[in-house]
DNA sequence: CGCATTTCCTGGTAGC
DNA sequence: TGCTACCAGGAAATGC
């Protein structure tokens, strides 16, 4: 199909798609958190458009429910009228991108040279393919003196975990959120790579996890948040243990942990 | 280079 | 009621 740009906010969040125009979105490919679009040229592969929904962002074919956070409008069709950001249009062979908080990005890319996105270019195995095992895990972890939180969320040692999925993944592991991962018990990964593994699959068996917008693409609820073991639940007893689930800010990010299942093995060295 | 901190952004909500 | 302050977080930018 052709893409063609009708229209998009100014500014850095949303980069080259001027030259969408005369291109052709092949396929829609994912890596991690990242999508990734590759876009032929007189059938030649020369650039990928890479989309990132952020917190809030949602791709649809139907006009926005609330078009003030309507952000990019692509026509897929040749001739199309043009869009004006903020109106919404009538259903067409068009993708909207809406996006309240506006943490969402579009970029288009040399074809597999990522080096704008540092994440993606150093993104660890796919979480659930073949190559996430857990002597890559292991590997992995023994290259960082970071907490467990921050590693995780870095996208390195593994793509695709968010903030909820690694505080219920090391709850599962029985790892405490702030030990180094170099320190992390080796006797553990193995059930962090199943961890890790489980609550991805059971989050996405549920639709998802929907705390305040998020929609799946039909616009449902998920209803993994019902599942949470310790994400949103500090004061409240561990449903494995009973001790009190506790809170910490670890890299700007809420941390929810067990402190008897997950047991601190060492403090790291500053 | 490695790691920690700050920034972006809006809607919901707590507190007064 | 209406206002302010704060919180949520993925990834990049900035700082040390």
């Amino acid at each position: 199909m052709a893409a063609r740009l009708e229209a998009a906010e100014p500014g850095p969040k949303y980069r080259g798609l001027d030259r969408l125009p005369g291109q052709q979105i092949s396929a829609v490919e994912r890596r991690g958190k990242f999508l990734v679009l590759p876009l032929l040229r007189q059938g030649r592969h020369l650039e990928d458009l890479i989309i990132h929904l952020g917190m809030t962002g949602v791709l649809s074919a139907a006009p926005p429910e609330r078009p003030q956070h309507l952000r990019v409008s692509l026509d897929l069709s040749p001739g199309g009228a043009p869009v004006i950001l903020g109106e919404a249009q009538p259903d067409g062979d068009r993708l909207y991108f809406s996006d309240i908080r506006r943490f969402g990005r579009f970029l288009l890319t040399p074809a597999g040279d990522y080096r704008e996105l540092p994440t993606l270019q150093a993104m660890g195995p796919e979480p659930l393919g073949p190559d996430f095992t857990p002597a890559t895990l292991e590997a992995a972890l023994a290259r960082s003196n970071m907490a467990l939180k921050t590693y995780l969320l870095s996208q390195k040692p593994v793509a695709g975990l968010g903030n909820i999925y690694v505080d219920e993944a090391l709850w599962r592991a029985g790892l405490h959120p702030l030990e180094p991962a170099l320190n992390a018990d080796v006797a553990k990964l193995p059930a962090l790579h199943q961890a890790i593994r489980d609550v991805l699959t059971e989050s996405i068996a549920a639709q998802g996890t929907t705390l305040n917008d998020y929609r799946t693409v039909s616009g449902d609820g998920g209803s993994f948040q019902e599942r949470l073991q310790v994400y949103g639940r500090s004061g409240q007893a561990c449903r494995r243990c009973g001790s009190t689930i506790e809170r910490l800010v670890i890299g700007g990010r809420s941390t929810h942990y067990c402190p008897r299942c997950q047991p601190l093995r060492s403090r790291r060295r500053r």
